[in-house]
DNA sequence: CTTATATATCGAAATAGCTGGATATGGATG
DNA sequence: CATCCATATCCAGCTATTTCGATATATAAG
């Protein structure tokens, strides 16, 4: 879609040596990514965003064992209701957690897809780091 | 480690009603989040905080293709050069990819582990999202 | 209707993260 | 040693996020 930029190019034909050559680089490379669909990106980037912080990432572990109400996690992590709750939406928004109304209660559960196949990789990940 | 307070057993008794009951919910709730090694919480969320980025993510999908140096990349990607550079030094402190030194140039692929996995799987997420 | 309680939302301060130009580093070459 | 070029680092401006007290909403109960 957008266009080669030429400075681009001469820069890669520098690099290789031949310029059509490093003008099929430069296209296979933008290639690449302008196949990636921008939208699809986008959530991506929230689903792993709402992951990336460690009072998000306890408040998942708690939901492992069962559905909770938002004053049982607050007591969980240890934090003020307004600061959990936010937190807490943050996660259903991104869809990794279920919300249930249930008279003055809002429980909370993960939701079925593959959340917990996530928490299980990166567990993985972390001690491969190591 | 930390005490119970005890305004979270009185609040949880006000909910449940039976005092005794009260406490062992809450003991029961800081345990599972005192089990929780924080050190480990940090980096998981710190390997969460690296995918957390559509630049970022648009990288990785490069790397897929196979080993690229900077210059490479930084066309694909379409950012200026200390950006991406920058981007690639998060995702390899997250330990998502690893760097070979090659002459002046650095070339980047992607670490042996569930990187690829993880990228599969918040696809599946995504689409189930919708 | 009033009160009490659980949760959500608001607001403001503090912090963290992204961006891109400028500069530094370090290998290659003459 | 001087120069060139790929990459890393620095810096400053900007935006996004986190935090938590205060307030609003909503449901249950009297």
């Amino acid at each position: 879609m957008a266009c080669i930029p030429k400075e681009a190019v001469s820069r890669m034909t520098r690099l290789i040596g031949d310029a059509d050559k490093a003008e099929c680089k430069v296209n296979k490379l933008r290639f690449i990514t302008s196949k990636l669909d921008e939208r699809e990106i986008e959530v991506e980037a929230e689903i792993f965003k709402a992951l990336a912080d460690p009072c998000r990432l306890k408040i998942l572990s708690l939901l492992r064992e069962g559905e909770l109400c938002v004053c049982e996690i607050m007591v969980g992590v240890d934090r003020p209701q307004s600061s959990t709750s936010h937190h807490l939406s943050i996660l259903k928004d991104a869809g990794l957690i279920k919300e249930r109304k249930d008279g003055r209660w809002s429980r909370y559960r993960l939701s079925e897809g593959a959340v917990i196949d996530m928490l299980n990789l990166v567990k993985l990940m972390n001690e491969a780091k190591v």
